[in-house]
DNA sequence: CCAGTTACGCTACGACGCGTAGCGAAAGGC
DNA sequence: GCCTTTCGCTACGCGTCGTAGCGTAACTGG
């Protein structure tokens, strides 16, 4: 969903997938050694070895290059399988702040957003790069529990859906704002807190309609 | 916490509080309409009125300023006595999704924390002026739910602390992530689904230790 | 093999915002 | 009245943006 398709148009001389490969791979250390504001496209095609034209005929602005760059990085997010909700909740939760704590990833990731804020385009491209492929964490992690008995099955669809979006926004949105706002270390102790929470409210809420 | 002095330095022309307000003012107006990465100091200094120099010499850069400007619309935030714990977290749930509603706040909160990840000043600035103001919404609600007998007294005052924190870190998170991330509307159903999740969490939590 | 098409590296360019310096004038305190 | 600080204003060097134009390289179809 992410490239549509293999857009080698048919002639004419093919663009270098090296030249791809090593554009993001220098964008994510630009963004490592220079942080999001300093990072310059200039700079960035320096590091990669090719033109600064280059940059442009693939996307339009920083926006959109970053957005590429550093949504690789959340697809390394996995949900092992530790036989219980509460664990799986927390590997999860440790692995995401894990990847808040790398500086390409916290700088890039608020800005992205920040600026999707008012461009209709690059909101959908997070979107879709960054917030429906990560939302299989929650899909799986339910599915698992489902099958344990820790959480009960679900018919209605639609239910199901809106369910698993706001698992999602609490469990990134309470680690990212713990870690990038209130600019607190998400340990072990605060990931154990913050899980039981989570999940003792999912277990009560079977109870009351 | 945020102006330390009245910073009236005994002797000298006075700083014009006008301006000050007048400033902060254009700055707002400037991120309604441009958004955070078009917002220039020249332009904010000509809606203001004053010089672009008189901006420098009260913010080092663009970023101190915004929070600054930013700050007041946070400390608009209540927590109105609604007579329950569910009740009153549902209403500051949909003040705060209202405030994130408008394009200065939401522009200049991502903008800001993103560079925050690199800048020790401006991080201490967002907590003194943003996390730990608002962190009172917390504590006043926990203490009203103590009264009604909704939540039990804590004697511990580090345990106090850390659960403070973490409330705040996933209702913040969670209303952020969903209103800037997902860019999903946090209307009254969501709300609901997130509050009944936070409370009944809370509220099993005191069963198992 | 050759013509057509597209990507590439390179250079140069205008536009613009940043942050600073220097000036004379204004507004307070002692 | 003298001193101190802020103010508006102008001007400047610096860096980045995003684009245009060129000759060359790579790949395709006839």
């Amino acid at each position: 969903m992410v490239t549509v398709m293999p857009q080698h148009t048919r002639t004419g001389r093919p663009r270098s997938v090296a030249a791809d490969a090593a554009i993001l791979q220098a964008t994510r250390a630009a963004l490592v050694e220079l942080g999001w504001s300093k990072l310059t496209m200039g700079d960035v095609a320096a590091r990669a070895g090719v033109a600064k034209t280059t940059l442009y005929r693939r996307w339009t602005n920083k926006n959109e290059m970053v957005v590429d760059a550093v949504a690789v990085l959340f697809d390394e997010l996995e949900l092992p399988d530790r036989g219980s909700l509460l664990a799986d909740v927390e590997g999860v939760v440790l692995q995401f702040a894990a990847l808040l704590n790398r500086p390409e990833a916290k700088t890039a990731l608020m800005a992205v957003v920040a600026e999707s804020t008012r461009d209709d385009a690059l909101r959908e491209r997070v979107r879709s790069a960054l917030v429906d492929r990560q939302k299989r964490l929650v899909v799986t992690g339910r599915e698992r529990a489902q099958a344990r008995g820790e959480l009960p099955y679900e018919d209605d669809p639609c239910e199901t859906s809106r369910t698993t979006d706001l698992i999602f926004d609490v469990v990134a949105g309470a680690v990212v704002h713990r870690a990038l706002v209130s600019a607190e270390p998400v340990d072990e102790e605060w990931a154990r807190r913050f899980t039981r929470l989570l999940v003792s409210g999912l277990g009560s809420l079977q109870d009351s309609p």
